[in-house]
DNA sequence: TAGAGCATGTAATAAGTTACATGATTAC
DNA sequence: GTAATCATGTAACTTATTACATGCTCTA
């Protein structure tokens, strides 16, 4: 249920294709939030327009649809984004391979500690570059924050904790 | 996939119940790492026992039944483990919330940022609490550092880092 | 004009959820 | 003895992945 509203939350920001939302599933919201290939994407994004939840408001070259969600699609995204359910539910399998470290032998949960380590270091590079380019973007045209700089800043400051996290198992696991 | 690997890994930590294995799921390892409920456990159970890599160690009360990783078991769970894929597959839905929030009207971000701080508080003291508890007990018994320390420790820095990127969201939404 | 990438889809299979079902043991 | 919870399962349904399929348009 949840891709509904992820599909409906990024409608809701701007009207998109099936295609640039793909996009935006394999850069960002798939990174962090919500993953989803196109053949889930299309099928659901049918039946969000049969739901009247968005409605197509553009068809562009190479049979290019473009979507805009609707004032009920508005109302439903509302409503599911404001009552977050009690129990919560991730799937992450880098957090899992972090987790099942206490299963492995010593040596090798340190060479997967440093490995993840070195690792995080490559995103955090890579996602300042980013908000320093989106930054600059937005000094000229921007009001309002958005959605990819609260992505980016999500991600560096979780990858700079992730990062924190295994020097410190990576110590725990040295002192003993 | 990865829940045969998620199994493998508390079964390599150490031998346990499907019961068992229900709660870790339901307690540390869904809220961070990988969520899964008991129609799902048992029958993976069963195939990964068909597989050989993992045995019946012991046939307890009412029914239970306590599983222990073989040794291939181990080496299909070091194998995974070590080999990492390129692209993160994430599936959050408190982040993917988070991530949404540019597409509500500027009051209703406001009031979801609020909340979720609070959330992430109550979540810090009780984690803080775990961790004292667990501390407690580990200065007495132990060597390793245990599975469910690496994960309250996590859990606790995601919680921090997740309040004050919510901290930081709000000062930026308040600023335009 | 050829190749890259845009753009959307379907079908078969696998994984996960919800609802239903049953019985054993323990603590009160 | 009865309520809670331990303990495992199945069936129907939904959601997600993998493999396959097709055609368009822009750029060099």
């Amino acid at each position: 249920m949840s891709l509904r509203y992820a599909l409906l939350g990024l409608l809701a920001y701007e009207p998109a294709s099936g295609y640039a939302l793909t996009k935006s599933f394999e850069h960002h919201v798939g990174r962090y939030a919500w993953q989803a290939g196109h053949t889930r994407i299309y099928p659901e994004l049918n039946k969000l327009a049969a739901d009247g939840l968005i409605e197509v408001a553009e068809e562009g070259a190479r049979g290019r649809i473009t979507y805009a969600i609707t004032e009920p699609g508005r109302a439903a995204l509302r409503e599911w984004m404001m009552t977050p359910p009690a129990a919560r539910k991730v799937r992450d399998e880098d957090v899992l391979r972090l987790f099942l470290m206490s299963a492995l032998p010593p040596e090798d949960s340190r060479r997967l500690l440093k490995a993840i380590i070195e690792d995080c270091a490559g995103e955090i590079d890579e996602l300042r570059d980013t908000i320093a380019m989106l930054d600059e973007d937005c000094a000229e045209a921007g009001e309002r924050l958005p959605f990819g700089r609260l992505a980016a800043e999500y991600g560096l400051r979780t990858y700079e904790t992730r990062r924190d996290w295994a020097l410190w198992a990576l110590a725990r696991l040295e002192s003993h």
